[in-house]
DNA sequence: ACAACACTGTGAGGTTACCTCTTTATTTCC
DNA sequence: GGAAATAAAGAGGTAACCTCACAGTGTTGT
């Protein structure tokens, strides 16, 4: 009953690469996300950010991020960064400071207990991630990352 | 500003295969919809349902889907699959109606009208996604898509 | 036969992660 | 010194989920 064969590019039934990777998407959305209970549950989202943060700002020698430069990052809205922004603020996780050189612009700074945090997060979703493609391959998770590095370019 | 890559030291800063593949889903979300004019617009994820509805319910011999099912199939909690239903069905592309060997459980079935949405529909995702893989090679495509599907599995 | 329990869909209400449009403060350009 | 651009935030909205509670059914044990 089935007969269906892969090879064939003009297949109408199978599910698009889009649906695909939208699918896995949903799947790992909470991945590595158990719910802290000792300390403040950071969303994944906040937790992403605040990791492109101090990425950033290790990279950088400035002092601090811009929210038009984070949001670039995360591929948001600025006013969306905003909002993430202040949830870390409120959590204690990052500083806003008036940029010196331009007065409209808010600089975000992580503080010295961001440190800690990032480490433990980066920690908990390095070992989450680990678990989710640990049905691949070496080799075919090097592919993913790979082909999933290219398509951010393109 | 930022040097892309090589300048740094050799620590393991690098974002996650998780990370990459949420950046690309939220990349690729709004891909292929463009708000149809003529029509009603359907969301990505209302598409999604009624594609996964008409696939089903040609495959199954039986008449209709069960809310369940289709959320089972959508990988969401039952009650979000009853509102996609209702969205549908406020569309007029499926109907509902009662199974007549369970009374408490509704079958799902894609109205004629459906048919033809379907078929639109499946045609813009996979130009859409077409674009969105534009840039890999056929191969990469085939690699993309191999290792989706082990990841939707494991 | 019928109570006890399990299951199906849905009403009610909440959350997350976005968005646009507008406003305010500032910089920059002429 | 104004006009236009820009950065962040206020206001308000949406999509796509969620849980919890509940009514109507089915299933089962005694």
């Amino acid at each position: 009953m089935s007969g269906t064969d892969g090879d064939s590019p003009a297949r109408e039934d199978e599910p698009t690469e889009v649906d695909l990777l939208l699918r896995v998407a949903r799947q790992w959305r909470h991945s590595g996300h158990p719910g802290d209970a000792t300390g403040q549950a950071l969303s994944p989202h906040q937790e992403r950010a605040l990791l492109a943060l101090s990425r950033l700002s290790r990279r950088a020698e400035q002092p601090g991020i811009r929210i038009s430069v984070l949001a670039q990052h995360l591929g948001i809205a600025p006013r969306s960064a905003t909002e993430v922004a202040d949830a870390l603020e409120r959590a204690g996780l990052v500083g806003r400071s008036p940029d010196p050189s331009d007065r409209r612009a808010v600089l975000l700074t992580p503080t010295a207990r961001a440190r800690h945090t990032v480490e433990r997060v980066q920690e908990r979703r390095r070992a989450a991630a680990e678990q989710e493609v640990s049905t691949l391959s070496p080799a075919d998770r090097a592919e993913l990352r790979r082909i999933l590095t290219l398509l951010l370019q393109g």
